[in-house]
DNA sequence: GTTTAAATTAAACAAGTGTTTAATTTTGCA
DNA sequence: TGCAAAATTAAACACTTGTTTAATTTAAAC
């Protein structure tokens, strides 16, 4: 069976070891949590990727090949540029939201550690991100809209490290904001959160001394 | 031994840990690294802490219990309101700083799972820290300095989690920014990373629509 | 229905885990 | 110097780890 195909079983191990990395940890999930969980014998995950490793590979690379392709479209839209800016904070938001869990493992397994090859696909992740969100700030820079003394690629770091700081915390802020419920807790992020980011964005950018 | 009491031994293997914790998780670090690294026998990890768990719990204590203080004398200090808070983004990114691996571990060793007594320590922590952070911004909010539709306990995460996306990140902005030598980083976070997030926090707290 | 490959299984493997034990060495104090 | 407490050690403990093996079942093609 190829690297890359993937079929249910393969997708079914990818979810539980997406779900149980992003709460024990790479190194915190054994091979038999994920077997339990996902219901199939302990020797299926060598099977289909070769090694542990190599399943956290797969599953970097499932879950991140379609964010590029998102914020590319986002450049083409017919927008303001701070409607773009806006648009893009909402995507992050939502991606993160969306996998929850892989964020999570991205920025922990792959600090420090020498996971070279899902390193490398995560750096050029980045890259390409960094360059949509150039593009769209300077357009606004060229008519006018946005101030042109900003650090464009720390922009990133406070829209993803604001929502990340926010959802690491998780526990605190629910008791803080009295977010009792899961839906209570998401509807806080889409809607107040979410908001808080965008309006420091805009006051970032927008600002005149 | 008292729990509390803080040898040299005690304080050399937790240094230790919070390196090795940092670096490695703390599921992938194993009381024989960290004995190797600290040069003493396996046994007296044991011998002095208990068990790997109260090691954890020893090390966040260690690591945090003067930070509350720091923040304690800032308010009390005779500066303008944006100074303060120029001043408490450079604590915090200071402090982070410093303790670069501690935070790493807090954030997430704390997530998801059932470390009760640190996770309590933590959490009392940063409910201290939000009394400071209310408390600067409300004096500025009197004065007139600071609008008032702002999320209060968001402006944390914006500026811990910039400063901390960016370092969870650091082999990625060390190659965009050309930052060569472990100097030539430390520099980039004084200067320029922290400029940029008190630029940010200045630009939403004072920024009329 | 037979055949061939894929999928699945239980069992075993060696290596590494945190912790405990019991013996030995070092230390501080009378 | 002598002695009791503290510190340190090597060895063993039971358990979990990722991976492999070889046998069995399932599925698909002819």
């Amino acid at each position: 069976m190829s690297d890359i195909e993937l079929n249910d079983k393969k997708i079914q191990i990818l979810e539980v070891a997406e779900k149980l990395f992003s709460e024990k940890g790479f190194e915190g999930t054994s091979i038999r949590d994920i077997s339990k969980e996902a219901k199939i014998n302990i020797a299926m995950v060598s099977y289909y990727f070769g090694s542990k490793e190599r399943l956290l590979e797969a599953l970097i690379f499932y879950k991140t090949v379609d964010l590029k392709l998102q914020l590319e479209n986002l450049l083409n839209e017919n927008l303001e540029p701070l409607e773009k800016v806006n648009k893009l904070i909402e995507i992050y938001v939502n991606r993160i939201c969306l996998n929850k869990g892989i964020y999570r493992v991205l920025h922990f397994e792959l600090y420090n550690k020498k996971r070279e090859k899902s390193l490398k696909a995560f750096t050029e992740l980045k890259k390409g991100n960094l360059k949509s969100v150039e593009s769209i700030i300077k357009q606004g820079q060229d008519q006018g809209v946005f101030r042109k003394d900003i650090t464009i690629p720390l922009i990133t770091p406070t829209i993803i490290g604001t929502f990340f700081h926010f959802h690491m915390n998780r526990s605190f802020f629910e008791e803080l904001l009295d977010l009792k419920t899961e839906e209570m807790f998401n509807n806080y992020i889409k809607n107040d959160l979410t908001k808080h980011i965008q309006q420091t964005i805009k006051a970032l950018l927008v600002y005149e001394n």
